[in-house]
DNA sequence: CTAAGATACTTCGCTAGCGAACTATTCGCC
DNA sequence: GGCGAATAGTTCGCTAGCGAAGTATCTTAG
């Protein structure tokens, strides 16, 4: 155990993340805000490593030719429980983005052919988006790039310490998700 | 996902979250992608978090009738080490956006009042932005609540599952900084 | 002292996305 | 059966941000 500071007796080593320094910066400058360093400390450490996800996503993409937006929906598109195929509203619902972007989004990526637009026969309101087999192939390729990066980051931890981690934060989007 | 550790007894495992659904859906429509249920549980529960924390600031900042781009520069400006003030391009760089898109929000930020561009004396290139104190006064308002949202989101740990958490995440952290 | 290049910021044209209004269709109820 | 409300998707005008080009200023090498 280290006896460096206390606000470090948990930690094994003594270097700093940007976490750290954060926390120290702020409590210098702003010693009259009550704040609790470790929440602060996993709130940055979150947004940090969302942006490396996030970052790796879009450069995956790039590298195989999509726009993030674009792999964004093909992936949205092919999660879901009907792979492949949705309504634009439940689509939109999904990605939380407007039905006037959904449009948006449908016309650019049917366009460059990664989906199409088909009628309902039943319900003449309706259109149904299917991805082609063109849109699904840049999609896997794109997301086996994608997986690959997340692998690489979270070797950083021993298996057991991913099922902690995996658990951990599975108690906190309880939280949310039950709200 | 069986594996019991002592300081998890509480975990209830039978209660899905939408990382655990996600999963077992993909799973089942994807049996020939090989990937890491535990690591794609991780990479989800994160955007899930982050997302949580992202929507949070932009309520807390619209509560006080900020734009979720003000109360996310004016929180720059403040937090770093020469608190309220910075050169536009050190500032796009820590924002992480263009120089043509920090001309921008800087143009709509000073016309509201939350700072104002003085033009250096030595160096008649350079300009120094500084938040006005309704500029300070209104980040202080919108960063109380978003720290109460965060503060209530991670009091669904323990103090001592928050301290274990922060640390798995800063392994993680770690490896993303020293790249 | 001057010209070439670097630096700091702005301007311009373009894109993705939003909210609100619009069109077309179906549903629900008497 | 007909009419108002709800629903599915599109169109329109606007905003934030990007990349590239532009302006002004400073630095440096000869």
């Amino acid at each position: 155990m280290s006896e460096l500071r206390p606000s470090e007796t948990l930690d094994d080593d003594h270097a700093e993340d940007g976490a750290d320094r954060h926390v120290a910066r702020w409590r210098d400058h702003w010693l009259d805000i009550d704040f609790d360093d470790e929440i602060e400390a996993i709130t940055v450490r979150i947004g940090t490593i969302s942006k490396f996800f996030n970052d790796a996503r879009a450069a995956a993409a790039s590298e195989v030719g999509l726009a993030d937006f674009e792999y964004i929906t093909l992936h949205m598109l092919m999660i879901r429980d009907t792979p492949g195929h949705a309504s634009p509203t439940a689509l939109a619902k999904d990605l939380d983005i407007s039905p006037a972007g959904m449009t948006g989004r449908l016309d650019s990526m049917e366009k460059a052919g990664w989906l199409r637009r088909t009628a309902s026969v039943e319900d003449r309101r309706k259109i149904s988006v299917e991805a082609t087999k063109a849109g699904i192939e840049i999609w896997r390729r794109a997301m086996d790039l994608r997986g690959e990066a997340e692998t690489t980051l979270l070797g950083a931890l021993s298996p057991g310490q991913r099922t902690e981690l995996a658990a951990l934060l599975k108690q906190v989007t309880m939280q949310i998700e039950t709200e």
